[in-house]
RNA sequence: GGGCCCGUAGCCUAGUCUGGAUAUGGCGGCGGCCUUCUAAGCCGCAGGUCCGGGGUUCGAAUCCCCGCGGGCCCGCCA
């Protein structure tokens, strides 16, 4: 059964009596949506599994399902293929579901609860690159998705914070440090010392000795290097801050491992005691046996120190204590899955009771190869956004419409969508015309589907919607993609993958633009000026708020 | 060697979970549509061994098995 959605309508409702018609007749299979007006409006493929328990051809079967179904919003039902193939009442339901639809809370739920998610997780250091923009920007989304659908979501960003390379930054730091250039592009200029300590370690290997003591005495707790440390990270954020403002993506904690490195000691000497992990006698490791599949591996280094997957165990464990969440999600690359097999594995073995999902995604590579910093082979997510936004302006500049804040608009709303249209596991070629291209399946073809609907509501007056007698098929098209929203929200967060949102705003816009071609709305004679204005309207709040759910903000012109 | 993921027109891609009607779209190509709500748009045409082979089924892009190609991971990095 469905979990109640808030904002139900008669599209749905219809789809749920059928559903449910079916199961009781003993043949349940999922509603289909016809490839043609022609064939309906609803699909059944019932006659195969009834006719195989009655014992009668199939499509004896489907009429004598046909013949079942009773309904007020169900105009006719015909039968062709073993399918029973419904047509509705479109005056009614459109009536029914433009109401619905121009709810400002339409597709909105209360479904409870709550979730954590992880996503993004950067270096502190280290620059962002577009390698780090599926986490970010699936993470960004799908917390808005929860929230819009009344589960509490906790975006947290657990910032790689710990790791030998902060001794190799405190020496680097010491040494060649510019405090003005820290202060105006900090990252950039911590990359630069890190390479520098690289090229200069080369030439005299005493550094790699003395930044592992400065490691050392980073972890004892010395007191200026922790401040230098803690500065880092400090830099680190600010920096990022800027780029998660321009994504519009937001987090409710900024956490880090380095938290969690004395929980991971202890939590790996409880597991030793619980007989869950054991010592290698020949290392003084302490190792788990995760059985045949997943093997063995480490949660204690022999020198006592922390490993990843302590750590992050250590951090799953008080996730839970502070948030009492239902499901945890991480939103981490698939070069990880035998990682977070093993986290949940170890959870699973410590008793926790909750959702755990990994939802991994793959590399984005460059056409010249994988992406290499020390190779110089690396895209900013500064530059990519910077980019996308000049050539909007440019386009606009081409049509009079120049402003910067639109500008900046279209050209991250059309990066965010070319990284959240496509289906999360896949790689990613990263090629600036593709990502740059603001025609066709685009970020900026739904943004101006928006803008043209907006630019109709302006001019249009006063209005009420009203109800046609005649829906013809173009404005029933929008209807029933309209009707769907709620259904697709439901679908993204039972899968945790917002590219089903994406696909469905593509549709539905593309489904609006033809419409426009086809239907004028301000020059229409009443009543179907008032009803075409409700599609536009609800089509309008509907594509609106699945782009602010998909972090793409709508440009007043373009 | 083992594990996980991907494979759908020249290129990119939805559908695979939950089997069902002539497989979804985009880019590129070709041809049309701006005196009518912005042409970042619309309409049409061409383009397919759904990686291959078996199997299950009334029915397979979808499920199972065996291969092939690509990617990622495989104890003291994260």
């Amino acid at each position: 059964m469905h979990e109640p959605l808030a904002y139900m309508n008669a599209f749905l409702e219809v789809k749920a009596y059928l559903e449910d018609l079916a199961k009781r007749e003993g043949a349940d299979v999922p509603i289909q949506y016809p490839p043609e007006d022609k064939l309906g409006d609803l699909a059944l493929p019932v006659g195969f599994k009834l006719a195989k328990q009655l014992r009668i051809p199939p499509e004896e079967a489907a009429k004598r399902f046909a013949g079942k179904i009773n309904h007020p919003l169900i105009d006719k039902v015909e039968v062709a293929n073993g399918y029973v193939n419904v047509f509705l009442k479109r005056g009614d339901v459109s009536a029914d579901v433009l109401k619905a639809a121009m709810d400002k809370n339409y597709g909105s739920a209360e479904r409870g609860g709550r979730v954590v998610i992880d996503y993004s997780s950067i270096n502190v250091a280290k620059p962002m690159h577009i390698g780090h923009l599926r986490s970010t920007v699936i993470g960004g989304s799908l917390r808005r998705i929860y929230r819009f659908l009344g589960t509490e979501a906790i975006g947290i960003n657990y910032l790689g914070d710990i790791g030998t390379q902060f001794g190799k930054l405190i020496v680097a730091y010491k040494r060649w440090a510019d405090e003005d250039a820290l202060e105006r592009e900090p990252i950039r200029e911590l990359l630069r010392i890190y390479v520098k300590f690289h090229e200069e370690a080369e030439k005299n290997p005493s550094l790699e000795e003395e930044a592992r003591e400065a490691y050392r005495r980073l972890e004892e707790g010395d007191e200026e290097y922790v401040r230098l440390w803690k500065r880092f990270r400090e830099l680190t954020i600010r920096y990022a801050q800027k780029i998660y403002d321009l994504l519009g993506v937001e987090f409710d904690e900024i956490s880090g491992e380095s938290f969690y490195v004395e929980k991971a000691r202890e939590l790996a000497e409880t597991l030793l005691k619980m007989g869950i992990a054991e010592r290698d006698p020949e290392t003084g490791a302490i190792i788990v046996d995760f059985g045949e599949k997943m093997g063995k591996d480490i949660i204690l280094k022999s020198d006592g120190t922390t490993l990843y997957l302590s750590r992050d165990l250590a951090a799953l464990l008080d996730r839970i204590e502070r948030y009492n969440p239902d499901k945890l999600i991480y939103v981490v690359g698939s070069e990880q899955s035998d990682h977070f097999r093993k986290l949940f594995w170890l959870a699973d073995m410590l008793g926790v009771k909750r959702g755990l999902v990994h939802v991994p995604f793959g590399l984005i590579n460059l056409p010249e190869g994988k992406m290499s910093t020390r190779k110089g082979r690396v895209v900013f997510l500064e530059d990519v956004l910077k980019k996308a936004t000049d050539l909007a302006g440019r386009e606009m500049q081409k049509r009079g419409t120049y402003n910067e804040e639109d500008a900046r608009k279209i050209g991250v709303g059309a990066v965010n969508y070319a990284i959240l249209k496509v289906e999360p596991e896949k790689n990613i070629t990263f090629e600036w015309s593709r990502i740059l291209s603001f025609e066709g399946d685009t970020g900026p073809y739904l943004q101006y589907s928006t803008v043209r609907a907006r630019k109709i509501l302006g001019k249009a007056g006063d209005w009420t919607p009203k109800s046609a007698e005649n829906v013809n098929d173009d404005e029933w098209k929008m209807v029933k993609l309209i009707a769907r929203f709620p259904e697709v929200l439901e679908e993204v967060v039972q899968k945790d993958r917002p590219h089903v949102l994406a696909r469905y705003a593509y549709e539905l816009a593309r489904g609006f633009h033809s419409f426009y071609d086809h239907n004028p709305v301000l020059k229409s004679e009443e009543p179907t000026r008032s009803f075409r204005l409700s599609i536009v309207s609800a089509f309008h709040n509907v594509l609106a708020r699945s782009l602010e759910l998909l972090l793409i903000q709508e440009p007043e012109r373009m």
